[in-house]
DNA sequence: GATAGTTTCATACAGCTGTTTGAATTGCAA
DNA sequence: TTGCAATTCAAACAGCTGTATGAAACTATC
């Protein structure tokens, strides 16, 4: 059927010019070109610009949200309904590191493509964007279960942090490479997570509530 | 002098603007309507577009690594020449986090607006993005001095994480409060500071070299 | 107070944006 | 084949964008 080899066309030129260049500077006229279809053809399908990226966006998150879920399952089922703190913190930034950073040039857009979203706020998306709490949530709830009697606050900044790093390596992996010239290894993905994980736990583990070195050393 | 004021109108007013909505959003229309100024004022005192964003970064660009630099050398010089890492990340990250979380509405544009711009890379920025790796780099040395014998590669990722915590906890903070609904304090600026701190230099006392834990549950 | 230089202003311009239109083409059932 | 619906297409649309223009208003010097 052609309307969907149409459709589909139109998704994938679209994600991956998103994923490349961002929101603000790809044009229905880039899309249509990449796609090799007719500029009618967005509206036609999908009603609208908004509402194309919107089911992009929609799309991907549902996949995303899936991916980290089925792995997060996964670790607490072999352990009884309890996973290690690190096996919930690598279910939650796995799936998007090893999409953004790894070789398969779907994956990439795709994750590429959610870094994006994440970031540059447009109206079509900031309206899903209330779903993701409720996603993230149920992380927290996972993590609780892992450290049984840790502070909520704590809970909430650690999976912050990690959020914060993971999403961190995959937007400006550049500059990481560029300041260490090359020292870095990027491609080596399981490494990456690992030291994520690692930073993570390591603080969720540790109690970082500002007793800390740090804040004695600021008093002086 | 009225030039002046009109120049200066023009910068404040598109810092707001942009620090509010992002690159994408605001139009040259939106910056003199909000400025109280003539449309052709723009071209007139900054012959274009991209030369006023320009403008705006490189001044602010510069304010920030001064301040970041003289909070280093500050610690350094107090410690004869070597300061604790944890002295070395908060003059880092304290600058920006203050300038965002703060109270502090000029401060805080001028901050969201350089968030902004390490973000949504536009042209106008990319080009002058190079020397912020040079600031970096005079970080990096300082993180060496700090803690001697640490692998190279550590250095830099203990920084890179160091910056995406910060960075991440302005630009989602939204996030961060609904998640935790309120119970993350964050009008604690310098407990934010405290936190971030706290976990980088952690991480970077710690060997995180993939043989922690972390690995270990990868590996089943 | 006339003059020269600077700054402001209303207005126009060309280019690009997302969207619409109506005709042409296609695919498929009767 | 005929008829009908779904899809594609070229073309045009109105709206907004950054920029340019030339006249008007201002400022300061003589």
């Amino acid at each position: 059927m052609s309307t969907d080899t149409t459709r589909s066309a139109i998704l994938t030129a679209a994600e991956r010019l998103y994923a490349e260049r961002g929101f603000g500077d790809v044009t229905l006229r880039d899309i249509v070109a990449a796609a090799g279809v007719n500029l009618a053809a967005v509206n036609y399908h999908f009603g609208s610009k908004d509402e194309l990226i919107a089911e992009l966006f929609v799309t991907r998150s549902i996949a995303t949200n899936r991916e980290r879920f089925n792995e997060l399952k996964a670790a607490e089922s072999a352990g009884g309904g309890r996973a290690p703190i690190e096996a919930v913190l690598r279910a939650l930034i796995g799936p998007t590191l090893r999409g953004c950073l790894g070789q398969d040039s779907e994956r990439s857009d795709a994750a590429r493509f959610m870094i994006r979203a994440a970031i540059e706020t447009i109206p079509p998306i900031r309206k899903i964007k209330n779903r993701e709490i409720d996603h993230l949530r149920k992380f927290a709830a996972a993590m609780r279960r892992s450290l049984p009697g840790k502070p909520d606050a704590e809970i909430y900044w650690g999976l912050h942090f990690a959020l914060a790093m993971a999403q961190q390596t995959v937007r400006d992996s550049e500059r990481l490479l560029r300041l260490s010239e090359g020292i870095c290894d990027l491609d080596d993905v399981d490494g990456v997570i690992d030291r994520v994980v690692a930073v993570a736990s390591l603080a969720l583990k540790t109690g970082t509530t500002g007793t800390g070195e740090a804040a004695v050393s600021r008093r002086r």
